[in-house]
DNA sequence: CCCGTTGTTATACGAATGTATAATAGCGTC
DNA sequence: GACGCTATTATACATTCGTATAACAACGGG
């Protein structure tokens, strides 16, 4: 009668965790932990609730895959808005950092799922050497764009302490756009972060190429 | 035998909703949402979980408290740092950009506890509208440090943008340094963003008087 | 000194959570 | 085309959550 077992299709391991840590990014970026249950989750995601054990050895274990996704889909978009371009050393630190500042990463939802995601470092570490090596990667990347603009007479140290600073006027202009996003027109905290990367580094960044003439 | 009622004193209703408040901002701090429970708060708070209820409407009402609370007190201790000291436009900035680069205010307890309510921006329009009060007075004090400054040839919307850009560093940097602490050593962070604030605001900014000689 | 008010505790309840285990069915293999 | 492996579903379980309600006791006023 009414008791019919559902029907589905076997997949693969991969396109598996793939559509459940989607799952889990969509509902935690919406909702919260608060709503992001495992139940939740695998409704998103088209299967039961029993399958996320199958393929995490648990909750936890799925949040911490989900962060790792999230920090390097970030970072891999910025990446490839920096390599979409002239080759010229400080156009290419344009784009690198304006494209982080605004959507689709700079972006209301993504910051309530990040600053999710960091309440759990100081209670995991395992999230937190997550975070470590995500944010090493971004930040190593900008320092190589530092690098590449041959400004004379700065060491490798100096390089290294330039990269921090420009790192935290990025995310911290990330943060103030995407928690207020009414509060900025247009453009605005680009051409502020832009300009404050070129205060830093001692350089002139050209405004990036737009898209629409 | 074992059944004794536990025993217990008749306080003012200030004294228990402060008492109540400040042991949901210390749990949210350890442990977040997840650990911030009606039974444990009222645990921590040397009381029973029904009280709550009886000095609150609910859960909810208690944690909207407790954002109020904490950020009216973290807007009292910056102000404070920025006022303790020399008249100097460039030392008192100076103070109040290294004081929110180390510890007590740069610290993971705080950042756990700071994403925590920030998370709550998105689906409380109440709790938005009390980060926009105070990420507004904080910025504003900002803005007041650098016009004083009296720097040539800038203008009003100029120092507005600068105070945006100075505002963005020392997130960044405070947010970096409370995640990772054991990344930057000693007072790394403090002199990363002194310089990279003088370099946005075209100043020389002294470094802030030591307390240990 | 007793008594009423009410701050406070104790207990209970329904819902929801993460996890464990058993049953089923899709799909490759012989 | 029957079989076996296992991906997937279904069900059950213990726990914990926020909330509701009833019983108790601390303290002030008569």
């Amino acid at each position: 009668m009414t008791g019919e077992r559902r029907s589905y299709r076997r997949e693969s391991e991969e396109s598996r965790r793939e559509a459940l840590v989607l799952a889990a990014l969509d509902l935690l970026a919406e909702g919260g932990p608060a709503v992001a249950t495992v139940r939740a989750i695998a409704d998103r995601a088209g299967v039961t609730p029993g399958l996320i054990r199958h393929y995490f050895a648990g909750k936890d274990d799925l949040t911490r895959a989900a962060y790792r996704y999230f920090m390097e889909r970030m970072t891999a978009e910025s990446v490839a808005a920096m390599a979409a371009g002239p080759d010229d050393p400080r156009a290419r630190l344009s784009r690198f950092v304006t494209s982080s500042l605004r959507p689709p990463v700079m972006e209301p939802l993504r910051l309530s799922l990040w600053t999710g995601f960091l309440q759990l470092l100081h209670s995991d570490p395992e999230m937190r050497a997550i975070h470590r090596q995500t944010y090493h990667g971004y930040r190593d990347v900008l320092e190589a764009l530092i690098v590449a603009l041959a400004r004379p007479g700065t060491d490798a140290a100096r390089c290294r302490a330039d990269a921090i600073a420009c790192n935290g006027v990025i995310d911290g202009l990330w943060l103030e756009g995407a928690a207020l996003p009414e509060d900025f027109s247009g453009d605005l905290i680009e051409q502020i972060g832009l300009r404050a990367v070129g205060a830093i580094l001692g350089a002139d960044l050209p405004e990036p190429e737009k898209d629409h003439p």
